[in-house]
DNA sequence: CCGTTGATTCCAGAATACTCGAAATATGGA
DNA sequence: TCCATATTTCGAGTATTCTGGAATCAACGG
Protein backbone atom coordinates (compact mmCIF):
# COMPACT_ATOMS: atom_id res chain seq x y z
CA UNK A 1 0.00 0.00 0.00
CA UNK A 2 1.44 3.05 -0.80
CA UNK A 3 0.75 6.90 0.88
CA UNK A 4 -2.30 7.66 -1.48
CA UNK A 5 -4.24 4.37 -0.70
CA UNK A 6 -3.50 5.07 3.13
CA UNK A 7 -4.46 8.54 2.99
CA UNK A 8 -7.56 7.46 1.75
CA UNK A 9 -8.49 4.66 3.78
CA UNK A 10 -7.32 6.89 6.94
CA UNK A 11 -9.36 9.90 5.75
CA UNK A 12 -12.64 7.28 5.44
CA UNK A 13 -12.35 6.38 9.03
CA UNK A 14 -12.05 9.82 10.00
CA UNK A 15 -15.44 10.45 10.13
CA UNK A 16 -18.13 9.78 12.85
CA UNK A 17 -20.61 8.46 11.00
CA UNK A 18 -18.13 6.60 8.49
CA UNK A 19 -16.92 5.28 11.42
CA UNK A 20 -20.01 3.96 12.96
CA UNK A 21 -21.12 2.22 9.54
CA UNK A 22 -17.83 0.39 9.83
CA UNK A 23 -18.19 -0.53 13.03
CA UNK A 24 -21.72 -1.66 12.59
CA UNK A 25 -20.04 -4.28 9.21
CA UNK A 26 -17.27 -5.26 11.34
CA UNK A 27 -20.06 -6.35 14.24
CA UNK A 28 -22.10 -7.83 11.32
CA UNK A 29 -19.34 -9.95 10.24
CA UNK A 30 -19.06 -11.38 6.90
CA UNK A 31 -23.01 -11.73 6.88
CA UNK A 32 -22.95 -7.52 6.27
CA UNK A 33 -25.86 -5.75 6.26
CA UNK A 34 -28.22 -4.24 3.92
CA UNK A 35 -27.67 -0.44 3.39
CA UNK A 36 -31.02 0.23 4.44
CA UNK A 37 -30.55 -1.57 7.83
CA UNK A 38 -27.43 0.67 8.65
CA UNK A 39 -29.46 3.61 7.84
CA UNK A 40 -32.34 2.47 10.02
CA UNK A 41 -29.52 1.40 12.80
CA UNK A 42 -27.85 4.23 13.01
CA UNK A 43 -30.37 7.25 12.38
CA UNK A 44 -29.03 8.68 9.06
CA UNK A 45 -30.71 9.84 5.95
CA UNK A 46 -30.26 7.48 3.33
CA UNK A 47 -28.72 10.26 0.96
CA UNK A 48 -26.34 10.57 3.50
CA UNK A 49 -25.45 7.72 4.23
CA UNK A 50 -24.80 6.86 -0.06
CA UNK A 51 -22.36 9.10 0.11
CA UNK A 52 -20.37 7.96 3.16
CA UNK A 53 -20.86 4.44 1.25
CA UNK A 54 -19.07 5.72 -1.58
CA UNK A 55 -16.22 6.99 0.51
CA UNK A 56 -15.77 3.46 2.38
CA UNK A 57 -15.65 1.87 -0.43
CA UNK A 58 -13.34 4.29 -2.22
CA UNK A 59 -10.98 3.46 0.24
CA UNK A 60 -11.43 -0.20 -0.21
CA UNK A 61 -12.93 -0.38 2.92
CA UNK A 62 -16.71 -1.90 2.43
CA UNK A 63 -17.73 -4.01 -0.41
CA UNK A 64 -21.28 -3.43 -1.80
CA UNK A 65 -23.34 -6.44 -3.39
CA UNK A 66 -26.43 -6.23 -5.47
CA UNK A 67 -29.19 -8.48 -4.29
CA UNK A 68 -31.94 -7.96 -6.04
CA UNK A 69 -33.41 -4.46 -4.85
CA UNK A 70 -31.01 -4.12 -2.02
CA UNK A 71 -27.37 -3.52 -1.66
CA UNK A 72 -25.21 -5.82 1.14
CA UNK A 73 -22.42 -4.46 2.53
CA UNK A 74 -19.46 -6.01 4.18
CA UNK A 75 -16.53 -4.70 5.77
CA UNK A 76 -12.95 -5.72 4.45
CA UNK A 77 -11.16 -6.35 7.73
CA UNK A 78 -8.03 -7.41 5.24
CA UNK A 79 -7.35 -3.45 4.65
CA UNK A 80 -7.03 -2.58 7.91
CA UNK A 81 -4.03 -4.56 8.12
CA UNK A 82 -2.94 -3.11 5.22
CA UNK A 83 -2.76 0.43 6.70
CA UNK A 84 -1.04 -0.64 9.52
CA UNK A 85 1.63 -2.40 7.47
CA UNK A 86 2.28 0.48 5.59
CA UNK A 87 2.03 2.71 8.96
CA UNK A 88 4.87 0.35 10.19
CA UNK A 89 7.07 -0.66 7.57
CA UNK A 90 9.34 1.67 7.43
CA UNK A 91 9.56 1.12 11.90
CA UNK A 92 13.06 2.31 12.96
CA UNK A 93 14.70 2.37 9.38
CA UNK A 94 13.41 -1.15 8.98
CA UNK A 95 14.14 -2.95 12.22
CA UNK A 96 10.87 -3.51 13.36
CA UNK A 97 12.49 -5.51 16.57
CA UNK A 98 13.28 -2.70 17.99
CA UNK A 99 9.78 -1.01 18.30
CA UNK A 100 8.73 -3.41 20.70
CA UNK A 101 5.20 -1.83 22.01
CA UNK A 102 3.86 -2.38 18.53
CA UNK A 103 2.80 -5.83 17.79
CA UNK A 104 0.81 -6.44 14.71
CA UNK A 105 -2.17 -8.72 14.65
CA UNK A 106 -1.20 -10.15 11.73
CA UNK A 107 2.47 -11.92 10.48
CA UNK A 108 4.79 -9.20 10.07
CA UNK A 109 7.29 -9.47 7.07
CA UNK A 110 10.24 -10.13 8.85
CA UNK A 111 12.80 -7.57 6.58
CA UNK A 112 15.78 -7.75 8.40
CA UNK A 113 18.31 -4.90 7.92
CA UNK A 114 21.65 -3.15 9.07
CA UNK A 115 21.46 -1.27 12.23
CA UNK A 116 21.93 1.95 11.75
CA UNK A 117 22.81 4.71 13.92
CA UNK A 118 20.99 8.15 15.41
CA UNK A 119 21.26 10.87 18.04
CA UNK B 1 -10.19 3.19 23.46
CA UNK B 2 -13.65 5.00 23.01
CA UNK B 3 -14.41 6.72 19.92
CA UNK B 4 -13.90 9.87 20.44
CA UNK B 5 -10.44 8.86 21.06
CA UNK B 6 -9.92 6.46 17.71
CA UNK B 7 -11.61 9.74 15.47
CA UNK B 8 -9.36 11.60 17.26
CA UNK B 9 -6.42 9.23 16.28
CA UNK B 10 -7.39 8.45 12.59
CA UNK B 11 -8.49 12.02 11.64
CA UNK B 12 -4.99 13.12 13.15
CA UNK B 13 -3.53 10.43 10.47
CA UNK B 14 -6.12 11.44 7.67
CA UNK B 15 -4.02 14.48 6.44
CA UNK B 16 -0.90 14.22 4.27
CA UNK B 17 1.50 16.10 5.91
CA UNK B 18 0.54 15.00 9.51
CA UNK B 19 1.11 11.25 7.94
CA UNK B 20 4.53 12.24 6.47
CA UNK B 21 5.38 13.62 9.94
CA UNK B 22 4.63 10.58 11.99
CA UNK B 23 6.23 8.17 9.29
CA UNK B 24 9.08 10.35 9.32
CA UNK B 25 9.09 9.75 13.18
CA UNK B 26 8.43 6.26 12.98
CA UNK B 27 11.64 5.47 10.98
CA UNK B 28 13.43 7.97 12.78
CA UNK B 29 12.54 5.10 15.82
CA UNK B 30 12.86 5.93 19.70
CA UNK B 31 15.78 8.61 19.06
CA UNK B 32 13.22 10.56 17.26
CA UNK B 33 13.34 13.91 15.47
CA UNK B 34 13.82 17.37 16.31
CA UNK B 35 11.26 19.89 15.28
CA UNK B 36 13.40 21.88 12.76
CA UNK B 37 14.90 18.56 11.51
CA UNK B 38 11.45 17.26 10.23
CA UNK B 39 10.62 20.65 8.82
CA UNK B 40 13.72 20.95 6.82
CA UNK B 41 13.24 17.24 5.84
CA UNK B 42 9.59 17.56 4.64
CA UNK B 43 9.91 21.24 3.29
CA UNK B 44 6.92 22.40 5.46
CA UNK B 45 7.10 25.92 7.25
CA UNK B 46 7.35 25.82 11.36
CA UNK B 47 4.10 27.50 11.57
CA UNK B 48 2.37 24.85 9.71
CA UNK B 49 4.47 22.06 11.16
CA UNK B 50 3.50 23.50 14.87
CA UNK B 51 -0.06 23.37 14.22
CA UNK B 52 0.31 19.37 12.94
CA UNK B 53 2.77 18.90 15.74
CA UNK B 54 -0.25 19.81 18.10
CA UNK B 55 -2.56 17.92 16.53
CA UNK B 56 -0.49 14.25 16.42
CA UNK B 57 -0.02 15.35 20.44
CA UNK B 58 -3.58 15.50 21.00
CA UNK B 59 -4.17 12.41 19.30
CA UNK B 60 -1.39 11.18 21.43
CA UNK B 61 0.47 9.82 18.66
CA UNK B 62 3.99 11.60 19.20
CA UNK B 63 5.43 12.99 21.89
CA UNK B 64 7.63 16.02 22.73
CA UNK B 65 10.66 16.62 24.80
CA UNK B 66 12.53 19.91 25.45
CA UNK B 67 15.79 19.64 24.97
CA UNK B 68 17.48 22.78 25.40
CA UNK B 69 16.51 25.08 22.63
CA UNK B 70 15.04 22.37 20.54
CA UNK B 71 12.18 20.13 20.94
CA UNK B 72 12.80 16.19 20.33
CA UNK B 73 9.77 14.23 18.64
CA UNK B 74 9.26 10.50 18.94
CA UNK B 75 6.03 8.63 17.77
CA UNK B 76 4.23 6.42 20.37
CA UNK B 77 3.23 2.94 18.27
CA UNK B 78 1.01 1.70 20.65
CA UNK B 79 -2.12 4.27 20.06
CA UNK B 80 -2.05 2.03 16.37
CA UNK B 81 -2.15 -0.86 18.09
CA UNK B 82 -5.42 0.81 20.20
CA UNK B 83 -7.21 2.03 17.29
CA UNK B 84 -6.56 -1.62 15.53
CA UNK B 85 -8.07 -3.01 18.54
CA UNK B 86 -10.78 -0.55 18.68
CA UNK B 87 -11.92 -1.19 15.03
CA UNK B 88 -11.84 -4.90 15.49
CA UNK B 89 -13.01 -5.55 19.42
CA UNK B 90 -16.89 -5.79 17.71
CA UNK B 91 -15.98 -7.77 15.25
CA UNK B 92 -18.47 -10.30 14.14
CA UNK B 93 -20.47 -9.77 17.56
CA UNK B 94 -17.80 -10.83 19.44
CA UNK B 95 -16.40 -13.95 17.79
CA UNK B 96 -13.61 -13.29 16.30
CA UNK B 97 -12.78 -16.51 15.03
CA UNK B 98 -15.45 -15.95 12.26
CA UNK B 99 -13.64 -12.65 10.82
CA UNK B 100 -10.42 -14.95 10.06
CA UNK B 101 -11.37 -15.93 6.67
CA UNK B 102 -11.58 -12.44 5.27
CA UNK B 103 -11.34 -13.12 1.29
CA UNK B 104 -14.19 -15.68 1.32
CA UNK B 105 -16.94 -15.18 -0.91
CA UNK B 106 -19.67 -15.02 1.50
CA UNK B 107 -22.89 -17.47 0.80
CA UNK B 108 -25.77 -15.22 -0.50
CA UNK B 109 -28.85 -16.39 0.61
CA UNK B 110 -31.77 -15.39 -1.14
CA UNK B 111 -33.80 -12.68 -0.29
CA UNK B 112 -37.27 -12.65 -1.40
CA UNK B 113 -39.46 -11.28 0.91
CA UNK B 114 -40.54 -7.33 1.24
CA UNK B 115 -40.17 -6.03 4.10
CA UNK B 116 -37.66 -8.54 5.61
CA UNK B 117 -34.14 -7.16 5.35
CA UNK B 118 -33.04 -9.11 8.51
CA UNK B 119 -30.22 -11.67 6.90
C1' DC C 1 20.72 42.32 29.74
C1' DC C 2 20.95 41.90 24.74
C1' DG C 3 20.76 39.37 20.16
C1' DT C 4 19.98 34.99 17.95
C1' DT C 5 17.55 31.00 16.99
C1' DG C 6 13.85 27.54 17.55
C1' DA C 7 9.10 26.95 18.27
C1' DT C 8 4.31 28.41 19.16
C1' DT C 9 0.10 31.35 18.95
C1' DC C 10 -2.94 34.39 16.52
C1' DC C 11 -5.50 35.32 12.68
C1' DA C 12 -7.82 35.54 8.26
C1' DG C 13 -8.35 33.77 3.73
C1' DA C 14 -8.68 29.55 0.99
C1' DA C 15 -9.84 25.03 0.39
C1' DT C 16 -12.18 21.03 1.58
C1' DA C 17 -15.76 18.17 3.59
C1' DC C 18 -20.53 17.28 5.43
C1' DT C 19 -25.46 17.34 5.24
C1' DC C 20 -29.80 16.42 3.27
C1' DG C 21 -33.94 17.70 0.24
C1' DA C 22 -35.40 17.02 -4.37
C1' DA C 23 -34.93 14.64 -8.45
C1' DA C 24 -33.24 10.70 -10.94
C1' DT C 25 -32.14 5.78 -11.42
C1' DA C 26 -32.71 0.73 -10.71
C1' DT C 27 -35.08 -3.34 -9.52
C1' DG C 28 -38.89 -6.42 -8.94
C1' DG C 29 -43.80 -7.43 -8.60
C1' DA C 30 -48.63 -7.08 -10.21
C1' DT D 1 -46.86 -1.62 -18.68
C1' DC D 2 -47.36 0.86 -14.19
C1' DC D 3 -46.31 1.13 -9.37
C1' DA D 4 -43.63 0.73 -5.11
C1' DT D 5 -39.35 0.57 -2.87
C1' DA D 6 -34.17 1.03 -2.48
C1' DT D 7 -30.42 3.65 -3.56
C1' DT D 8 -27.76 7.19 -5.86
C1' DT D 9 -26.81 11.73 -7.97
C1' DC D 10 -27.28 16.66 -7.94
C1' DG D 11 -26.90 20.95 -5.83
C1' DA D 12 -26.46 24.43 -2.43
C1' DG D 13 -25.91 25.85 2.16
C1' DT D 14 -23.13 25.07 6.34
C1' DA D 15 -19.22 23.72 8.89
C1' DT D 16 -14.63 22.36 9.43
C1' DT D 17 -9.84 22.20 8.41
C1' DC D 18 -5.39 23.85 6.29
C1' DT D 19 -2.09 27.24 5.39
C1' DG D 20 1.43 30.57 6.38
C1' DG D 21 2.72 35.53 7.60
C1' DA D 22 3.31 38.46 11.63
C1' DA D 23 3.81 38.66 16.33
C1' DT D 24 5.13 36.34 20.50
C1' DC D 25 7.40 33.29 23.65
C1' DA D 26 11.42 30.43 25.33
C1' DA D 27 16.24 29.05 25.78
C1' DC D 28 20.83 29.84 25.21
C1' DG D 29 25.51 32.41 24.55
C1' DG D 30 28.03 36.46 25.01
Amino acid sequence: METKAALRTLSALAQETRLAIYRYLVEAGPAGAFAGTVAEALGVPSTTLSFHFKELSNADLVEGQQQGTYIRYTAKLDTIQAVVGYLTETCCGGNPEMCAPVAVPLPMPAVKRKASRQQ
